[in-house]
DNA sequence: GCGACAG
DNA sequence: ATCTTGTCGC
């Protein structure tokens, strides 16, 4: 099987002031759609991100999984150095270089990207779920384990129970349950991608636990790399 | 000014 | 996210 290597259709800069980063948001904001737009799933991505000690470092990992078994086929994992402080609405610019780099060191490129935060469940609809998909106009998810935006009533406590987050009057994501009796998950459209079937994605990646495979893999190995890391630089 | 606030 | 021990519950 031959594979070409993901790449972005936008490069923008990333050392931006806050002022700047809010604007690009809006602009790019623009670029997101909330409808169905892709080929069949063969492959489904997860990205995670850790950081060390101080805060100075941020550790990244892609893991593909095979969108059937839900085995895993590829990942990887990247250091890179934080630029950018963790500001709720501006998480993209802080957890994204790296994973951009990740990324275009995949040889198995997925059809859709379920990421660990918000899709347009966000004040600009531009978490970072969007804000991945439009620079590389691919499919995600915005998988949150908490809320930024947005207004919910408690869903119903069995497996696939949602109700719709919303800010005023328009749909801005769901309070999924993935498992009976168990937080739900801020499940969002991402990119190319509509809300329902988003939600048939993460329940279809959580056959087990609250958190999708995709998060759960991605998570493991960002944590072991870590772990590493620390003890080497004792 | 006060509370809220993805990871 | 990360710092951190025990502890309540299935």
């Amino acid at each position: 099987m031959r594979h070409r290597k993901m790449e972005p259709i936008i490069n923008h800069e990333w050392d931006l002031n806050e002022k700047e980063a809010v604007k690009l948001q809006q602009e790019l904001s623009l670029k997101v759609t909330k409808e169905d737009r892709f080929p069949e799933i063969q492959y489904v991505a997860g990205v995670d991100v850790a950081y060390s000690e101080q805060s100075d470092l941020l550790v990244a990992a892609i893991v593909i999984l095979d969108a059937s078994s839900l085995q895993v086929v590829e990942s990887i994992v990247v250091e890179d150095a934080v630029h950018f402080p963790y500001i709720p609405g501006l998480f993209s610019f802080r957890e994204l270089p790296p994973i951009v780099k990740a990324l275009k060191q995949i040889k198995t490129s997925p059809q859709l990207v379920v990421c660990d935060g918000q899709g347009i469940a966000h004040p600009r609809r531009f978490g970072l779920a969007s804000h991945l998909g439009v620079i590389f106009d691919i499919p995600t998810i915005g998988c949150g384990k908490t809320r930024l935006w947005g207004e919910f009533e408690e869903p119903s406590r069995e497996r696939g129970a949602c109700s719709l987050l919303m800010d005023h009057e328009e749909v801005i994501g769901g309070a999924l349950r993935t498992q009976d009796n168990i937080k739900p998950l801020f499940v969002s459209v991402g990119h190319r991608i509509s809300l329902e079937t988003a939600c048939n994605w993460i329940l279809k990646l959580c056959p087990q636990y609250r958190l999708p495979e995709t998060t759960r893999q991605a998570d493991q190995l960002v944590r072991k790399a870590l772990s590493q890391i620390n003890q080497g630089s004792i």
